[in-house]
RNA sequence: UCCGGGAUAGCUCAGUGGUAGAGCGAUCGGCUGUUAACCGAUUGGUCGCAGGUUCAAAUCCUGCUCCCGGAGCCA
């Protein structure tokens, strides 16, 4: 995918945000104020930015386009040939300088924007030293180029976008859980808990390596080691915000996630972020309105607050269809399309397709299929309910039916699953009996039972990979381009 | 971890054994209330790294490193 990096032409409608003035700046404003229409035309302001374009006029003007990252459109400042540094210096700025700008609010003489600043004053706070060799100048860049520079892309339209959609989404998550009374629980991120069972766990250690202390039976001797034991990474808060479920009512996590899976695609994060909310005196059926719900509301509020990111998505980089302001309003709108595991199966199964994973009652869905589901069957997101007990979690409910369990995924075009959830087993007798099924021990799950041995309640929960949740909304193809700087296999640069 | 593709100018790429190319960027000039600006000129290379084959290697062979796509794992 190749995203045009120069400013567009056209001026977006602006994000509903109102900032106030902050109280350590002297009359300074950022673009999206002035562009917003919170500054009266004929007033002067000051902006601090950076510069993306530079275009002059034989007239004697400079055009100066200035990004300071608080809406997509830039601040077009019209510098006159009359200011005491127009030869000197701003016939010299070049993309990524640094600028601050004393000048008059004024409506524009040209076309692509409704408003400019006209320059009293601009004041060069920093150059770029060698525009030949910048690697961000006002070209076309490929996404691979952005990614290697990490710590310059978020001076590109594309990466400022997501930053803005990131945070609006962070935002409407945590406004979406406060409204319904949930609580956020900062769940640990080191465990000593070898019982998530999410993946494999990066190993969290003080030990020498090149010098491991010894059991007498020669295993390394983790009781000297800074926790006393073993301690990793966690995969998932979900076994710890269950706790404060049982206690709090509504609950949720949002924080870092760590899988030390050793993936290559554009879907995998060695660290990522993710938000599992956890709802008591609830069933699966609770456990889908709230997950579709959920998605409606950070969507909606995407749609509301963040017109003008989004529609640079939609004409630049966004190659699905529908493009992704219509495929958020129709989620918005629609009502979800919901089918058993079993129903998904004999669609499945009836599929024209030939599959290279054959499908039968009893087989984890494969991407093909989620594919399938999604783009061909229902054309939209579809929650599946109560797969086969064989292929999902120790700690998800069983179903009477004696062969399925109260689970359902949110499967979503391009994307594949985008929430995994559970009724939870809340029965310690079958609770015991599943462990012990799975090979495992009772006793190592000694608090987390405990749940179910002091007042016991059904209690569901689901998972969403916020970095998917991105990619779903903006149609950025790869993972490690929603997230500033992407740790995955073999990459953890900046 | 497996399968496939790739690494040539600041960027994106062409170049299948015989003197290293284009577009974009950058620089300079022209033109213009400009806005993917336009026109002209200039600049720009240890062809990923290490070996090998050959009179001759960006090109063929071997190994390595890294990147991209897909699969698995999963969110």
């Amino acid at each position: 995918m190749r995203v045009r990096f120069p400013c567009a032409s056209v001026v977006r409608p602006l994000g509903a945000a109102v900032l106030s003035r902050p109280a350590m700046k002297s009359g300074s404003r950022r673009i999206v104020e002035v562009l917003g229409g919170q500054v009266e035309v004929g007033a002067e302001v000051v902006i601090e930015g950076w510069v993306r374009t530079r275009r002059d006029s034989k007239a004697g003007l400079s055009f100066v386009h200035v990004h300071d990252g608080s809406c997509f459109a830039p601040l077009q400042v019209v510098a006159p040939g009359a200011l005491a540094n127009y030869e000197a210096e701003v016939l010299r700025l070049t993309s990524g300088c640094s600028v601050r700008v004393r000048g008059v609010v004024v409506e524009s003489q040209g076309k692509g924007q409704a408003l400019e600043v006209e320059a009293r004053a601009l004041e060069v706070l920093g150059w770029v030293e060698d525009p030949d060799t910048y690697p961000m100048p006002q070209k076309r860049h490929s996404m691979e180029h952005l990614r290697t520079y990490a710590h310059l892309r978020p001076r590109t339209n594309l990466i400022g976008a997501i930053t803005r959609v990131r945070h609006t989404l962070a935002q409407a998550v945590h406004r979406f859980f406060d409204a319904r009374g949930f609580y956020w629980i900062h769940t640990p991120i080191v465990t000593t808990s070898d019982a998530e069972g999410a993946g494999e766990m990066f190993r969290v250690s003080t030990l020498d390596l090149a010098n491991l202390p010894r059991t007498p039976e020669g295993a390394i001797d983790f009781t000297q080691d800074f926790f006393g034991r073993e301690a990793f990474l966690t995969v998932s808060g979900q076994l710890n915000v269950e706790a404060y479920c049982l206690a709090m009512s509504r609950v949720y996590t949002f924080g870092p996630t760590f899988r030390a899976e050793n993936s290559h695609t554009r879907r995998h994060l060695a660290e990522f972020w993710m938000i599992e909310p956890e709802l008591a005196f609830a069933a699966l059926d609770d456990d889908v309105a709230l997950a579709v719900d959920f998605l409606k509301s950070i969507f909606g509020a995407l749609l509301e607050e963040r017109a003008d990111d989004l529609g640079f998505f939609a004409s630049h980089v966004d190659t699905a269809e529908p493009r992704c302001i219509e495929r958020l309003e129709r989620l918005v709108r629609a009502d979800f399309e919901r089918m058993s595991y079993g129903d998904a199966i004999a669609h499945l199964e009836k599929a024209a397709t030939k599959f290279e994973f054959p499908v039968r009652w009893g087989v984890d869905l494969q991407s093909e299929h989620e594919r399938w589901l999604t783009e061909e069957v229902v054309r939209g997101p579809v929650v599946v309910t109560d797969y086969p007990r064989e292929i999902k979690a120790f700690y998800m409910r069983q179903n009477e039916d004696g062969r399925t369990v109260a689970a359902m995924d949110v499967l979503a075009p391009g994307i594949g699953e985008i929430i995994g959830g559970s009724q939870r087993e809340e029965r310690l007798d079958v609770l015991d009996a599943r462990i012990r099924e799975m090979g495992l021990d009772p006793s190592h799950y000694g608090w987390y039972r405990d749940l179910r041995r002091y007042g016991t309640v059904p209690h569901a929960g689901f998972g969403l990979g916020f970095e998917r949740a991105i990619q779903y909304a903006t149609g950025v193809d790869n993972i490690r381009d929603v997230i500033p700087f992407p740790r995955a296999a073999g990459q953890a640069e900046f």
